[in-house]
DNA sequence: GTGCGTGGTTAATGTTCGTTAACCCACACC
DNA sequence: GGTGTGGGTTAACGAACATTAACCACGCAC
């Protein structure tokens, strides 16, 4: 048996990701070492190098995995509603949705996520602008459905406020006061058609 | 004559507060040193250290700054309504347009006020969060005069959401796609309200 | 005109931190 | 039973960086 080793294998590989998440998004990517890093996993410092190329490395991956995520989960959704023959506002309701999800499930990813881009080199920065634009561009085409009074421009810039409204919710409540989750996410998805419905 | 220097006492300081929200805001806290915070203002490195104790002295003035002048702003906004008899909605329409001017001509100011807070010492950063939520519980008052029906928590967390909404606003559009500012914040102003109204 | 405060300069210091080196051990496999 | 490899370890290295030291020049008060 094994004497004392935690996980082993593409587990460790998540493990480790998931406590780097957790560090960057409390003290930011060059506010948190890999020893601690290594230590949040129990493992030490450059054990890290096993796994990783380099701190740059973790983040890219978070980042791209991220913004893939997104930008598939919502694809997925709204092939989802016409293929069932669903009105474009099911769809919108759905994007609402799968965001609202993510953003009150992997909290650190989504402050990642726009808190830590300049961080990136060049190239994964480029990815992950592309992947957020298309995520973007998707949410526009349904929202221009749905509102068929908004110009482009305006649309996407309704997206935009409406995500920023949406990732509010690391901003919501310290540590317990999100009595049901439930209660949370419809308050959050009515806040948002509110303001499309006004924009 | 003075040979070749710049600014010269408070003005100087103020340059580089204004400098160094700038590189903060673009790279994050970690992210930009002290000499190239001097090299943006002309002078170099250690010279900064002629007017402030520090770097994180630095962050601590402008984040104080910043909740302060979005507490005292929006106080004075309140009064002076209540002060001409104006009812509820025309203080929280003045509470938001006085928000967006800050977000929309203060842009590095909006990005460092959330995404800095850690870096900060345990003082100062307690002193921030009580201006902070002393600014939220100015518009949780308003906003529950508008709409009576909301429960305090719910005001809150609409109040958080819409901050979120609001100080989307460095994420809209890179270098000049927002063409006139006008109708920019007339749009948040919109979102904002649409929001609310919803909640 | 001597003196001092203000705001610079460059060089030095000490630490932190990412990364690499060198070594090691357990297990799978033949 | 040797062996290779995956995943650890600690020590060493080198760069970056915040901060301090030592020094200097100007302008103004007396």
């Amino acid at each position: 048996m094994s004497t004392r080793a935690g996980p082993t294998g593409p587990a460790r590989r998540r493990q480790i990701l998931r406590e780097a998440a957790r560090l960057f998004a409390e003290r930011g990517f060059h506010g948190v070492g890999v020893d601690e890093i290594g230590a949040a996993v129990g493992i030490s410092g450059p054990a890290i190098y096993r796994h990783f190329a380099g701190k740059d490395a973790m983040l890219a991956e978070l980042l791209v995995g991220i913004s893939s995520r997104l930008r598939d989960g919502g694809i997925q959704r709204v092939r989802d509603c016409e293929a069932r023959g669903l009105p474009p506002s099911a769809a919108l309701d759905s994007l609402i949705t799968g965001h609202i999800d993510f953003a009150l499930d992997d909290r650190a990813l989504i402050t990642l996520h726009d808190r830590e881009l300049g961080q990136l080199q060049e190239a994964d920065r480029k990815q992950v602008r592309q992947l957020q634009r298309q995520y973007v561009e998707l949410w526009v085409g349904v929202v221009r459905q749905v509102h068929p009074g908004l110009s482009e421009r305006r649309a996407r810039a309704c997206v935009h406020a409406v995500f920023g409204l949406l990732n509010s919710t690391p901003h919501l409540s310290r540590p317990a006061s999100l009595p049901d989750r439930r209660e949370t996410a419809d308050l959050l998805h009515r806040l948002a058609r509110g303001a499309f419905a006004a924009g």
